[in-house]
DNA sequence: TCCAGGACTGAGCAAGCGCTTAGGGCTGTG
DNA sequence: CACAGCCCTAAGCGCTTGCTCAGTCCTGGA
């Protein structure tokens, strides 16, 4: 049960190769999600992935290394999903409902994963939380400037775009602690509600 | 130094007696905050108050039981602060404004404590756990029924009721994750700004 | 058939963990 | 002064932790 349940988290991590690597990484974000960081030991890692303890090393030098391999993914995830909405076509309400609708569903559908990243930042080493810090501030980066956008168009009210920024991007984030698959709402339906508040947040709610 | 920074926190755990048990609490939240509960240590919480690792066992049965009282005192001062709110007259705007104001900027105020209650939840015991969910549910219960309260006047414009007191409750929630006293908002900011985006949420800014 | 090389295990090490215990030094009361 | 009761410490117990290492198994090219 157990490793069947790793091998279905691992369906996100399918381009990690070799395939213990894959099993491995699988097991250690369902570990994480589920008990956290420091109260997760090296034995359940690899206990979930069907191995000895001392085959994680052969794959990674520290259980702080799968740690950062988790995180970079995820927040590189993240990046690429906020770029997306950030580059489309259209106007600043249409780029900020894109990018909230799928920035909060992802935290929904991945909220195993999405949980590491976002809450055992302190867990990593200072060289790759200073990594993972750089990616972060590109995503937010990249919601500030639709934010500002819609401001400047007056298609937004915003008096504060910093701190508006850091809400909807903390709203959106804060998914992954509260989110669970057996509840009432699909990733999608949260994508969809959220979208909708956060428009209603900047003043540009669509009647 | 740490051990005066330990006597500052101790002054939210003003009513704690004997002393000794006061300044374990305060570094206790001190320490959980800083490191997260698992990667503490008893010996770490000890040195902060300024005793040896054993002097903790003569007023706490175990760090677990630690965790549980400054669960229990910060929940049931969210739950006050909401109720204060909840009850306080005026319109339902008034009160949610009121309500996000306060509970926000107690979350930045006291980011140290929140952070503990609000993401340390899995490392209580069961029947700990159960105590706390009952704190929470009342909580949550205060916020939907003014925003239920809205909807029914026509003050507010919301679609999902129970999804917007999730989201409404999320965003002042994750205050305590990025707040830091060194940052450039003041507790009350937070709260002056969060009530504003809200008040948006909800289809109720006021122009 | 042989053997090189990578994947993996069983056993276990040093360090650190939560917590206990035996005993010492205060303080207030008679 | 005697002493009971509380608060505290030094020492350390039993266990778990992250991680290592010698050696076994398996696969594929010569």
């Amino acid at each position: 049960m157990g490793a069947e349940r790793a091998d279905e988290a691992a369906g996100e991590w399918a381009e990690v190769a070799p395939d213990a690597a894959q099993r491995l990484v699988g097991a250690a974000v369902e570990a994480f999600a589920e008990r956290g960081y420091h109260a997760t030991t090296t034995r359940d890692i690899a206990g979930r992935a069907g191995m000895s303890p001392a085959a994680l090393y052969i794959h990674y030098k520290t259980k702080e290394e799968l740690l950062y391999r988790i995180s970079v993914t995820g927040h590189e995830r993240a990046l690429k999903i906020m770029a997306a909405a950030a580059g489309a076509e259209g106007t600043a309400a249409d780029r900020l409902r894109c990018a909230v609708r799928a920035f909060a569903s992802w935290h929904a559908e991945r909220h195993t994963t999405a949980r590491i990243i976002q809450y055992e930042l302190k867990a990593l080493s200072e060289e790759h939380y200073a990594e993972i810090a750089d990616l972060r501030r590109k995503t937010d980066r990249l919601l500030r400037e639709i934010i500002q956008d819609g401001a400047d168009a007056g298609e937004f009210t915003v008096r504060d775009v910093p701190g508006t920024t850091l809400a909807v991007l903390s709203l959106c984030v804060d998914v992954a602690r509260w989110f669970t698959a057996d509840g009432k709402r699909t990733p999608d339906q949260v994508g969809e509600l959220y979208a909708d508040l956060v428009l209603g947040m900047v003043g540009a709610r669509r009647p």
